[in-house]
DNA sequence: CAATAATGTTACCGTACGGTACCGTTTGTA
DNA sequence: TACAAACGGTACCGTACGGTAACATTATTG
């Protein structure tokens, strides 16, 4: 990232609270710019300037840049972990209801996740090397988030329910890798129709034309 | 990318035909290295080392690496829009059969793609400045895929065709996403069977259960 | 206050990268 | 054979990056 990229954003990385550990404010930049300039496009020296601290310090809470990714990650993972536990504490044995949530959820991305997809699925294709920290936070956690649809659909009474979770969950992670590869301005597909029509496709009593 | 990486892989990038012009030989080069490891890991030093020939020779023909991978792109994208020639060409007027077979060649990714996921998709997350030259190609490309989609379902007379393009351009998206986010040996989701069932939801004679 | 830990500052090292200058060598072709 | 274009080789420039050393400064805490 030449550090003329950070001045012209539009989102010049607003103030990190300045009264937080320095450990935590690295944290916070990292993310955000990770997400918004890749993990290869930010140097370490950026993220502690954003942070506003330096260096050094930096080195001091993180070995090494790679397991400052890693945490990073980490970090991406234990809020997920954090939104599947909501669903169930609001929505207690009520699969559907959770799934339905969830849908919402997706649909107004803007507020969880932004508009560049997901930082996960971001951080697998920008990482190249099989042996990154990093790499095994991506694994579980993707393969954790499927096995948590599943388990919903299961309960959900729902038709086919392995076939139902895999179909929600890669149309979601289809429809924001699609959204980032038309750029900001193209419009993607009406997710919240496919949505119903798959949920209604899988309704146990089978629903005939009238 | 540490040209370690290079020398330890197991696919060492087979010789690249050295009676092919430079020129070929250094887009060659670039594809497989661009791919197995990202544009931002790849130093225009070591494609041209790939491609048989050196530095000065690759600025002979491609301006700048930027252009270098516009034209990288460009070529991926040509190769995808011969594809769906083909298609209509194989099965002229059939626009179910050219879906089906389609989705075959998904199906049997090996040959045509690799395990890494769509080549396009990557280098949309891999660059994060707007104004790549390699940006317009990836926009473009995605939507012209998405549109011969749509104008196959639509020619198909099944039912509710924008939809089902949707459906089957996400859920494909996904799919080869997914697997990059759980590694070369993450078994992914049965897409021949979820191909099957939202083909037969989009039956237009609503078949219900015997 | 004293002592210790955490943080800030600056300078630096080694390496890698994108890109270029210069010159020698091959190749094709009139 | 002669000449021009294309190619190979090497050295180099400027910059950026990951990471460290050494020291000054501030906070904590007893």
């Amino acid at each position: 990232m030449r550090s003329a990229a950070v001045e012209q954003t539009v989102h010049p990385t607003e103030a990190i609270d300045s009264s937080l550990p320095p450990r935590q404010r690295i944290l916070i930049a990292a993310r955000d710019l990770f997400y918004r300039f890749g993990i290869q496009g930010v140097g370490v020296e950026t993220i502690a300037e954003t942070a506003g601290t330096n260096k050094m310090t930096l080195y001091r809470h993180f070995e090494s840049k790679e397991l400052l990714v890693a945490e990073y990650l980490s970090g991406l993972a234990a809020e997920g972990e954090r939104f599947w536990d909501d669903l169930d504490r609001q929505y207690p044995g009520d699969a559907l209801a959770q799934i339905n949530a969830w849908m919402d959820e997706i649909c107004n991305q803007k507020s969880r996740w932004r508009d560049g997809g997901c930082a996960l699925v971001n951080a697998a294709i920008q990482i190249s090397d099989p042996d990154h920290p990093g790499r095994r936070v991506i694994e579980q956690t993707k393969r954790k988030h499927r096995e948590r649809l599943t388990a919903l659909c299961l309960a959900s009474g729902l038709s086919e329910p392995q076939m139902l979770a895999d179909q929600l969950f890669l149309l979601v992670e289809g429809s924001r890798v699609f959204q980032r590869s038309l750029g900001p301005d193209g419009c993607a597909c009406d997710l919240r129709a496919l949505f119903a029509r798959i949920l209604a496709s899988h309704e146990p009593l089978a629903v005939a034309a009238p």
